[in-house]
DNA sequence: GGAATATCGTTTCAGTCGCAACGATTGTCA
DNA sequence: TGACAATCGTTGCGACTGAAACGATATTCC
């Protein structure tokens, strides 16, 4: 009986978003409680460790995050001295960001530990499951490619998939 | 080589979340784009079809919203006229939350719609994999179930996966 | 009964967000 | 060359958010 109700904890947008969120929320407190980062700061300083020199509009197109919260981001972390912005060498239009020695240091005191934390979360699936959350997962992402009315894939991410 | 630096794509809460907010932005558009409700009031509503007459108490522990996000959704509901608070029975300071006809009609409106792209996604896995899917992020909450930092699971979600 | 405590829903407050518009710079093309 | 369009990063604005404090009601315990 009952089986035409909607049942919200079984419904799958809202399970991956309370799933995401917990995790996320678990992360955060590595970044955040002993270095007060906050989200869009912890993903641009790890993207800025991968790729050096960039600019805002790459890194809005690289790690899931508004233009304006790349931008606001950047500024904040500039005011803690984790990153430097320097004008473009040829194109004026744009800005150079870099990590700062501090902001290395602060990337070394945090990665450690988040990947520790990952770490203990894929202990609990084998070598094997853990390819396939991975593999089903993308499953889910190939449906919203086809979906005109999803957003698109960041740039790096679909990169990811293709290697 | 690099395989020493911090991958971001491949980091799993920013999978998650990345996913986790793909699909959210796409459900979004059923439940904002004709009926302009937003993310905490389409979950209010849907909690109040299932369980009549609750308060916002409750529904803060059953559908994963802070309190005060509760207590705005139901008051932009109210003004809406797609809920109805009523002061508690015996105990006054509870208040008693319920689905006005328009509400029913606007979530009869709208749950075909998001079952729909649920089921557009789900058509891209076999009934195995989406039992294989949802074990597996089972087995991720357990983890987390498990540390004290983490943030503790909300009771509706939990009787889900007890039955 | 009555003071102290707990719980309920709301509100305050500071901070953040996304959209749109902006000035500044570069590219295009007649 | 010079006007127009495109792109860059930033900011104004309205809206939303979470933590903490609040008044109101209930409960507990002496």
């Amino acid at each position: 009986m009952a089986s035409d109700v909607f049942n919200l904890s079984e419904f799958l947008p809202y399970r991956l978003a309370v799933l995401s969120e917990r995790i996320s929320k678990r992360i955060s407190l590595v970044y955040g409680e002993k270095y007060g980062l906050s989200l869009p700061e912890w993903r641009v300083i790890v993207h800025l460790s991968r790729c050096h020199r960039v600019s805002v509009r790459e890194i809005h197109n690289c790690v899931n995050l508004e233009k304006p919260r790349v931008s606001r981001a950047v500024s904040r972390l500039e005011a803690a001295g984790l990153v430097v912005k320097e004008a473009g060498a040829e194109d004026h239009r744009l800005v150079e960001i870099s990590l700062t020695k501090a902001g290395w240091k602060v990337l070394d005191g945090i990665v450690p530990e988040a990947l520790a934390v990952e770490a203990r979360l894929l202990g609990r699936l084998s070598e094997a499951e853990q390819e396939t959350l991975v593999a089903l997962m993308e499953r889910l992402h190939g449906e919203l490619d086809e979906d005109p009315k999803a957003v698109p894939r960041s740039r790096m991410d679909l990169a990811q998939v293709e290697t």
